[in-house]
Formats: structure tokens, C-alpha cells, sequence
DNA sequence: CAGCATCCTATATGATACTG
DNA sequence: CAGTATCATATAGGATGCTG
């Protein structure tokens, strides 16, 4: 299937599939670290992934292997050692991921001022309309 | 910016901010919509996204509205006339979401496979962990 | 270290009724 | 047609304490 061929855009429930698992708050962040540094343990993801808690972590670990883009391997030692990393599926999905990554480093300023400028029209919008009001009541 | 300029993965703020807005449940088909439809009205988008409900649909819209990536034109008739399209902007975006569509139409079914061998295993291991505490019982 | 269990809250989403 | 307003709910996510 090549890029231009839309006819699988038609069909919603595989993107839409997708969406729902890796569009949550940690799974991309969560490839992405891997993707870049290839074998991780537990609280090292936690490290690198600002703000994430223990629990989100283990949920969203769970879910990619579940869906065989993460590997789990458990080292029966003590204290335990559990080692993360993506499948051969996982790095394939590195590929779209990194380029939603790299237009979001692009494009997040431009976002925050298109946020910006449509704030100050709705505040101004506002202020208008109370105005208004005031102008009905009397 | 390169592909290969990881040095923004570092930082995840600008990621997550894009992924909170249009990793939400219809951003990303709304914009695919529009981005194969090119001009289309309200009901034209919510007869092309199954299952959309009206309020998510005004809510999807004026997020990506007020990010920039899409414009709102409203034609003063009666009835009223209100036409949606993606701004420069969010053509741009439409790259990484197509790349992240063709390979969800490429990989879902390994991911469905995956998710029914893992949820196989799981069944396996609990029902492993009943004999077991049978056995510790009696 | 790498979790699991529990409780709690915020938010996203949906259903329904109404409107210019 | 293209919304807005309100109510209801499911779920994502966080905080905390405990464990092998």
C-alpha cells in the first residue's frame, strides 16, 4: 500500500484501533525511548519520561506488549532486573512516530501562537457580548 | 531539523502538547477528512466520521481551530452554511497522520493477533494460579 | 527493583433537549 | 443546518501504601 492510496482511509476501525491504544498520554513517549535507547529497566523509562507515575508505567508497558510492540524480559535475580525494549513491529511504528515527533518540534511554536491570537479574539468576543448585555439590561 | 536529530526526543514538551490535543478520540480523522475531502460542512464531516456525536464533533473542531490547523467559514444564509478546511498548517500535519494511518492499515492485524496470543497466555496463567491455589486448599 | 492493590478525582465522551 | 446547554457516565490518570 503507497502513501497516495487513500482507499484505506474509507475504513476508520484499524486508525481509529491504533489511536486508542498509542494516542493515550505515555505510549508514544514510551517507543520514543526506547527507540533511541534501545534496551531499558523500568525506573530508567521512568527517569527519562518526565512525570509519569509507577502505575501509568506498568499500564502502558503492559499494553505495547500486549500488543507485541514491546518486549518484557524478566532476569530471575535479586534484587529483579526487567528489561524493556520494542519488537521488530514496535520499530516499524518508530518510523510514522518519529515523524509525528519531528513535526511537532517544527510546529508546537506556531500551535501556541495560533492559541494564542484565538484566545485574545473569544476574551475579546466576550467583552463584547457583556457589553452588550449591559446595553439590554439598561 | 533532521529525521535523524534526536536531540529534541530529550525534550518532551512540545510532544506531549501536540499528542494531548490531537491524540484525542476524532482530531485525527477529522483532519484526515479534510485532508481527503479538502471543503466540508459540518454534517458532511459528521456523516464521514462513524459514530461521532454533534457535541465531540463542535469540540474536535474548535480545538483544531484554535491550533491553527483548521479554518471555520461561515456563509450568512438561511439556513446557515459553515464550511471546514485544513490551513496550511494543517496540511503539514496531514504527512506524519497519513504515515501513522498506512501503517495502522498495514499493522493492525499483527497487533490484533498479538493482543489474542497475549490474552491466551493470561487465560492460561490464571487458570494455572486456580489449580494451584485448589492444590493449597485441599 | 519492579511491581500490585486500592482509593480517588478529573476529564473525555455520550445522550438528550433546545435554538437562531 | 449548525450548533448550544445540560445532565450523566465511563475511563484515564494520580496518590498512596504494601510486597516478593
Amino acid at each position: 500500500m503507497s502513501l497516495t492510496d487513500t482507499s484505506q482511509h474509507s475504513n476508520c476501525s484499524a486508525m481509529s484501533d491504533v489511536l486508542n491504544r498509542i494516542g493515550d498520554k505515555w505510549s508514544v513517549l514510551v517507543v520514543g525511548m526506547l527507540g533511541q535507547n534501545g534496551v531499558l529497566r523500568f525506573n530508567e523509562l521512568k527517569r527519562l519520561i518526565n512525570g509519569v507515575s509507577q502505575r501509568m508505567l506498568t499500564l502502558t508497558l503492559r499494553n505495547l506488549e500486549r500488543d507485541g510492540l514491546v518486549t518484557r524480559t524478566i532476569y530471575p535475580e535479586v534484587p529483579p532486573r526487567v528489561e524493556y525494549s520494542l519488537t521488530e513491529l514496535g520499530k516499524t511504528l518508530q518510523v510514522p512516530i518519529s515523524a509525528l515527533w519531528d513535526w511537532s518540534a517544527e510546529n508546537h511554536g506556531a500551535i501556541v501562537e495560533a492559541r494564542a491570537i484565538y484566545d485574545a479574539r473569544e476574551t475579546a468576543v466576550a467583552a463584547d457580548n457583556s457589553r452588550k448585555i449591559a446595553y439590554a439590561r439598561g
